[in-house]
DNA sequence: GGTGCCTCTCAGGGATTTTTCAGGATTCGT
DNA sequence: ACGAATCCTGAAAAATCCCTGAGAGGCACC
């Protein structure tokens, strides 16, 4: 249901525990990935080996081998598969910060899958040759730039929060599409987060004074059943 | 004659309490499904594997596994059977959240037949591929969206609120067939409702109102029966 | 330490929806 | 034609959903 303009990217999860595990190869699969997983270091250097996948997913934190540790032994072999690192909050790690001068690039624990998957196909738009997919998303007379965080509305630019980008982001990626609250809250809200429904109202509220008070209306309610992003005379 | 437009999918429909599970693979049934059922955690696990179904609908208590760790054993096994589960309403079960990630989706007891054979569709149509389900229904000149909640009579826009499209999709569903007040009640109602007839009686009215004004009309009351959706001059 | 932004919670109020109730209309049997 | 059962529908009460202002707490930056 998430973000299918992906390209059918083969992705490998490497993370040990079970249920982040799940939750990620399930959500990665269904946006149109390629998933495939390894619950170690050692397993996920000879699963990378053996499948080539185009971008790796890794857990820093890991049962044997660490993160980096995979990856040095990956890149031993010559390959150069971007990676998109997943650590604690806490982590002042100056290895992290390196990160993203090779291009590769990391996300906190406990993130959004919007976080994540925003990242990956940065990440994949950057490395791979012939840019497939485009960083600016348009609808109607919207506009939303995912490198510079920049947004239109009418030509317009508008000033949003982190959250309220994100919620943007995955309305738009889903157009016409009607969205749940418990759905946005899974993809937008990170994964731990346990408030309730009434904070996707008050984001959509923010959004609206935002970018929506121009004709005509782009976010519409769909009482009892979610919210959508659609223009109306259909 | 028997049941509807629906693909003759295969079901699992776990759960402990037996007059529920009764009630659903009877309904089920009818629906157009091959279903076949479990009581218990481990058995689930076993008919699973066994038969392959193309969806389950799990109940999250029960009593030696609970639905997660079913679900677990089963993607360990390589298998990617999406789930419909069955939860109670003040679920403040952290798991529930995030089932939406994968394609599956999740019902709140008490629910109505109707409700959950929706999702079951909707999931069904999202996860098998080759859209084989439409999820636009047609009769006559009515036209009811399930994805987007939209409803059309003769090509204009009509706006119902959740218990009246319920109630016409069910009646779309059955078209040309009887249904009776107690049979409307069971499968559009939550199925701990009970109230009288008479609400039925309420809703018929409404949907008269908002979708059969013109001609010709499409609701019709079989005095003493039940009602009908059909053209006339039959 | 202060300031400002951001996130999240809470609660009031308005709007819609659901449900009940009752009187009137219709149909049917006799 | 009459009465009884059944159905329709306006009205209103009850419940629910949604929006939004206000404010607490956290974090970053000065």
């Amino acid at each position: 249901m998430a973000a299918t303009t992906q390209s059918e990217a083969r992705l490998l999860v490497v993370e040990d525990d079970p249920n982040i595990l799940e939750l990620l190869s399930a959500s990665l699969r269904f946006a149109g990935f390629d998933v495939a997983t390894a619950t170690s270091g050692s397993a996920a250097v000879a699963a990378a080996k053996e499948r080539r996948p185009d971008l790796v997913v890794l857990d820093v934190m890991l049962p044997d081998l660490d993160g980096f540790e995979v990856i040095r032994l990956l890149r031993e072999g010559g390959t150069r598969t971007p990676v998109v690192f997943l650590t604690a909050r806490d982590a002042t790690d100056d290895k992290i910060r390196g990160l993203t001068l090779g291009g590769d690039d990391y996300v906190t624990k406990p993130f959004s899958l919007e976080e994540l998957t925003a990242r990956i196909r940065a990440v994949l738009r950057r490395t791979t040759t012939g840019e497939q997919t485009p960083s600016r998303l348009t609808f109607a007379d919207l506009e939303l730039d995912e490198e510079t965080h920049e947004v239109y509305r009418a030509g317009k630019r508008v000033q949003l929060s982190p959250t309220e980008f994100k919620l943007l982001r995955y309305l738009m990626l889903n157009a016409n599409r009607v969205l749940s609250k418990a759905q946005i809250l899974d993809h937008v809200w990170n994964y731990d987060f346990r408030g309730d429904d009434n904070i996707v109202e008050s984001y959509i509220s923010y959004l609206r004074r935002k970018i929506d008070t121009t004709q005509p209306r782009l976010i519409h309610t769909l009482r009892g059943v979610g919210y959508v992003l659609r223009k109306p005379a259909a």
